[in-house]
RNA sequence: GCCGGGUUACUCAAGUGGCCAACGAGGGCUGACUGUAAAUCAGCUGACAUUAGUCUUCGGGAGUUCAAAUCUCUCACCCGGCA
């Protein structure tokens, strides 16, 4: 099958081209310019912002998840809506989640994926599981009306094919890093078996399908926090013909970059990576550093909808008093619709009388914020200050309050 | 004028002798949020101290009692019914 519209050039390099590098994902509904923030719009909707308004953040690709638009409205409506991206009106670059996420969220019960550390994380009552993982596939319990649904890495691929977003996520399992090294290695191997399968069925479906655009799918990396899995992940799925890869998400934040770094030193550095959901800006600084180019997370848009804002000064909540009479904008420095329009006490004002437009207006400063963020990211790699450009940026944002990572 | 009901912290509203500084909700304050079961969740919300504790509160005043938001008397105001 030719990838005709499919492909990945880096352009630029700090040093090891593995590693902070800048580069162009070109898709067949355009190209995305790395290292790029792409926002999550779960079931095909940024949540409170229109594509017109996600567009003029600077967005160049979103990211939609395959479990919630199976569920809702079904991904053959999608298909005949004439795929995600039309049915939804978001004419760039899309991506799709393979469902895999949801073994976690949906199974073990855990609120905490990265952050978490075993002495504080609580397995789920089993009663108030919703997932359950067998060799073949899991079984969900539907969130919406408690259905029985089962997701194998066939079912993942054929509902992102009907889908149709630029780019897949083969169907992996995330574990918890409250898991013991045990069942991280069968859990690993799993993953294995179902990327195997995934790439297989994929392809099978494309054959299937030949006048449809070239969809490319990424093998997703787990592994949680050991090095030896996760270099064998790399390893194992580096030599197999996905077109990307995808970080799983099971990172402890104060290892980020050394355990990205076990990934990318493994795996083919001419193919993009993606690390899924992260953009805290201490974790996308340490991630682009070890070589991943697109990022996705949730982060942006729920942060906003619950009265909190980036500013180049750290994260603060817009619903706090002193917020309450100040005319001035969100972040003096942000050119986004929402800063050069409204002023805090605005939006205060919204966020206290629950008036939805909080939301839109919140989230649109927050999604361009660290699309900006990238974007900036990416331009210091291409005129080689990007060490420097870290250095001040991060000493800004944390300066008055925790520290960063290191 | 008579009879009945009512007056609780910013608001609504539980509580009818001790377990009440007083349930709950809202509001307010603060924080959290990382491949979205999230327009969600958590803590605080009389004062001072904040480990312990001390002090002042349940329309006003006066009583009964070891002990009152809770019982009695009285005053004020509100809502019904009858004149």
């Amino acid at each position: 099958m030719p990838k005709l519209n499919f492909s990945f050039e880096i352009q630029q390099a700090l040093g090891d081209e593995r590693f902070a590098r800048a580069g162009v994902i070109t898709t067949p509904h355009g190209p995305i310019k790395t290292p790029a923030f792409i926002p999550v719009g779960t079931k095909a909707t940024i949540k409170a912002v229109t594509p017109e308004q996600l567009d003029a953040t600077g967005a160049q690709a979103l990211l939609a998840n395959a479990y919630h638009l199976y569920l809702q409205p079904g991904h053959n409506i999608v298909e005949r809506g004439g795929g995600l991206s039309k049915f939804m009106n978001w004419p760039k670059p899309t991506f799709t989640d393979s469902g895999g996420f949801q073994v976690l969220s949906l199974g073990s019960g855990y609120k905490k994926v990265l952050s978490m550390d075993a002495a504080t994380s609580m397995n789920a009552p089993v009663s108030s599981r919703r997932a359950f993982v067998d060799d073949n596939g899991v079984n969900f319990k539907s969130h919406l009306d408690g259905s029985i649904h089962r997701f194998t890495p066939e079912v993942s691929m054929g509902i992102q094919h009907a889908l149709g977003a630029d780019i897949c996520f083969a169907f992996d399992e995330l574990t918890s890093l409250a898991e013991p090294y045990d069942y991280q290695v069968e859990a690993l191997a799993r993953t294995h078996r179902w990327a195997i399968r995934s790439l297989d069925e994929f392809r099978h479906l494309q054959h299937q399908a030949p006048t449809k655009p070239y969809q490319a799918l990424f093998g997703v990396l787990q592994g949680a926090n050991f090095e030896d899995l996760r270099r064998q992940t790399a390893q194992f799925l580096g030599r197999m013909e996905f077109d990307g890869y995808g970080i799983g998400g099971a990172l402890e934040k104060a290892r980020l970059g050394e355990i990205v770094r076990w990934t990318t030193e493994e795996l083919p550095a001419g193919k993009p990576k993606h690390l899924l959901g992260i953009s805290e800006p201490d974790d996308i600084f340490e991630a682009v550093a070890a070589g991943i180019d697109t990022f996705d997370c949730v982060s942006p848009t729920r942060v906003a909808r619950n009265g909190a804002a980036y500013t180049l000064d750290g994260r603060y909540n817009l619903t706090a008093a002193p917020n309450r009479a100040n005319f001035a904008p969100l972040d003096p420095n942000c050119a986004c619709y929402t800063c050069t329009n409204y002023t805090r006490a605005y939006l205060h004002h919204l966020l206290h009388a629950k008036e939805r437009l909080a939301a839109t207006l919140v989230s649109i400063h927050n999604e361009q914020f660290i699309i900006k963020l990238v974007a900036d990211m990416r331009d210091s790699i291409i005129d080689g200050s990007f060490s420097e450009f870290r250095e001040h940026w991060l000493a800004r944002y944390y300066g008055s309050r925790r520290q960063p990572a290191v």
